[in-house]
DNA sequence: GGCATAGGTC
């Protein structure tokens, strides 16, 4: 690119500017090669005085196959209007803008255009427009296209089996294929492809087994249909098999893995893409920094969005909404803050990233100011931006407020809650202490049978020291969720928080009893670029030993400022000092002692934890904030929390 | 030059 750019330069120094085949070239290559820039061809072709009907149609092809096909309807317009008219190279591109985009008006009046030019007859516009219509999900339109074309091909008929499919019309699309003279590898994939939508998985196997011969797609196809199913193991073992592998097929398993919630495997497998020197994509590194956000792995996170930078890579509305929320689940809201300000345009995913990012960084306020101007800049918000609002009133202890906008989500914006609304005002409610509402509002919900939400009570019934409902709400539960062990944890956690040590126990052997064991708490920190992870007790770190005496030096330390350990996590009727022990080695302890001392003087310490902060650790890192003078910052499974100087943002309240 | 596969907020 950089010497196309020369080239350039040496044409205008040469005069040769105004040589408008020669930039017609130019643009030609900066649009259409893979290693061109559109954003470049788009300046070169502006400066040209008066284009001719070839570079209009170069850079409308350009836009129309690249990730901003609106720009080729500008275009096009732009180019009607200078009277430059259209012909048939450049039907076919507007079409495929239009069909990318939607835009059903849009088309059709290309469509009208079409038939006034007479240039109805052209295989190609046909089976463009029959594309088209069948994307905006009119079939029937398609249909007549398809049956009034007297020059069909394969790909007229591949083009509306396709339809079919996307219109959901299964047996319709079977139909056809039945009776297709002939069927190339197209045809095929896209009957694998309907099938594995409709999460006929097995069928889509057996198409996929039956067919012929395969090429890569057919591959990525069945790849992308297992992961959609849940199949992973399946998924990755076809991605294993695979003859050849495109960038398509490194895409397909890495999202595969970070939408499967396996966020460290599809970094895994981002990192061997690399090795096998494929270049990624911008959809590929959506999902990596998805999975980064998932693990809080901002090192690695940072290093992705700089090699977005330097690469070729497109930086379109998708990516920069992975980069807010990567940011923001890292804990790095200035960052987040910083991409969204500068975005050009805003949809309501880029909105709800960034509500959601701030909520959950503990700024409730600007969040809920933020939703203000979302509202103003008349984004309609959907049911996730409500879900980003309430749990900033959560944080916030904003309870009339959570009722306001609880209402108007579905007065003013027709949605209808959600188990994740309703689980948003019962923890407000709960936190508030107002535990007799939030029990009365969640029995009175389409949610009351949910046991999740009845954990959100339990919790504040911990938080609130409320055995009698405690008692009643995990009795409940467990009728619900038998073999959920977190509910037995958090009942005999309240029952040890009032000092009622013998319920405590019965209920902890009832667990036992039923082979139940604890979710162990896992505590993970980045250092140097690695994630390392501790679980509590855990004595594989390589440097372990001094893990242990660093805790031993905090504690002491501790000590020294009158902190007394806060055992009331700790289950067992085991000896005070066991139990002090068994606090002590929570897993994120060992993970901000090997901050400490790993990490150089004056880099906040921060860890990622799976469930949420226990009270002591909450305390300890409280006090290690002030007497090691050290930011500390832990995002457990529900909000970050800012340690400084003996404070946290959460104002000991999560 | 056209038909099939992979992406963001919960």
């Amino acid at each position: 690119m950089s010497q196309l750019v020369q080239i350039h330069a040496q044409m205008i120094r040469n005069h040769l500017s105004q040589d408008s085949f020669g930039v017609s070239k130019l643009i030609e290559f900066c649009a259409l090669s893979e290693y061109g820039n559109l954003h470049y061809a788009h300046k070169l072709f502006d400066q040209i005085p008066e284009p001719n009907t070839f570079t209009w149609n170069t850079i409308i092809r350009g836009y129309a196959n690249s990730i901003f096909p609106r720009q080729s309807l500008c275009l096009f317009i732009r180019m009607l209007k200078s009277s430059i008219y259209p012909n048939l190279f450049t039907f076919p591109f507007v079409i495929k803008a239009c069909a990318h985009l939607v835009a059903f008006e849009e088309g059709r009046q290309v469509h009208g255009m079409i038939l006034k030019a007479g240039a109805d007859n052209d295989v190609f516009l046909i089976n463009g427009l029959i594309h088209l219509y069948a994307s905006c999900g009119k079939i029937e339109a398609a249909r007549k296209l398809f049956d009034g074309s007297c020059k069909r091909d394969l790909v007229s008929w591949n083009s509306i089996l396709c339809g079919y499919m996307n219109c959901g019309l299964m047996e319709m699309a079977k139909r056809l294929f039945e009776e297709m003279m002939e069927r190339d590898v197209v045809s095929w994939n896209v009957m694998i492809n309907g099938y594995a939508k409709l999460g006929d998985i097995d069928k889509a196997r057996e198409l996929f087994n039956m067919m012929p011969t395969r090429n890569v797609e057919s591959w990525n196809i069945m790849i992308s249909a297992y992961a959609k199913c849940g199949l992973l193991e399946s998924s990755k073992k076809l991605f294993d098999e695979m003859p050849e592998r495109n960038v398509v097929s490194w895409s397909g398993i890495i999202t595969a893995y970070a939408q499967g919630g396996q966020p460290t495997e599809a970094l895994a497998l981002y990192d061997e893409m690399r090795k096998a020197k494929m270049k990624p994509n911008c959809r590929t590194i959506v999902s990596v920094l998805s999975s980064c956000a998932q693990l809080g792995a901002f090192d690695q996170g940072k290093d992705i969005h700089m090699y977005v930078d330097q690469s070729k890579i497109k930086v379109d509305s998708i990516i920069e909404t992975a980069l807010i929320d990567m940011y923001a689940k890292c804990g790095r809201v200035k960052n987040a803050v910083r991409i969204f300000d500068k975005l050009e345009s805003r949809d309501v995913f880029a909105w709800t990233a960034m509500i959601g990012g701030l909520a959950l960084n503990g700024h409730g306020k600007k969040a809920l100011e933020l939703f203000g101007e979302m509202e103003d800049a008349g984004v309609k918000p959907n049911a996730v931006t409500f879900v980003g609002v309430l749990c900033a009133c959560s944080h916030c202890g904003f309870v009339e407020m959570a009722w306001h906008y609880f209402n108007t989500m579905t007065t003013v914006y027709g949605i209808n809650p959600h188990v994740e609304h309703y689980g948003c005002m019962v923890d407000v409610l709960g936190r508030a202490g107002r535990l007799e509402e939030a029990v009365s509002f969640l029995r009175s919900s389409p949610a009351k049978d949910d046991a999740i939400l009845w954990g959100t009570v339990l919790g504040a019934c911990w938080i609130h020291r409320d055995v009698k409902l405690g008692e009643t709400v995990g009795d409940l539960l467990i009728k619900l969720e038998p073999n959920d062990s977190g509910i037995y944890v958090l009942l005999s956690n309240i029952y040890a928080r009032v000092g009622r040590w013998d319920d405590a126990r019965k209920v902890r052997l009832l667990m036992e009893s039923k082979s139940l064991q604890k979710n162990p708490g896992c505590s993970a920190i980045e250092v140097h670029g690695t994630v390392y992870e501790f679980y509590v007790g855990g004595k594989l770190h390589c440097r372990a030993e001094e893990i242990y005496l660093k805790l031993d030096e905090i504690a002491f330390r501790l000590r020294l400022l009158g902190y007394v350990p806060n055992t009331s996590p700790v289950l067992f009727d085991i000896e005070d000092e066991e139990k002090e022990h068994a606090v002590l080695h929570h897993s994120e302890k060992l993970a901000i002692a090997f901050g400490l001392i790993s990490l150089d003087d004056g880099v906040p310490i921060r860890v990622v934890k799976n469930l949420r902060v226990c009270c002591d650790c909450h305390t300890v890192a409280k006090l290690i904030s002030k007497i090691y003078n050290r930011q500390v910052i832990i995002r457990d499974r529900n909000v970050f929390h800012y340690f400084r100087d003996g404070l946290c943002s959460c104002k000991d309240f999560w």
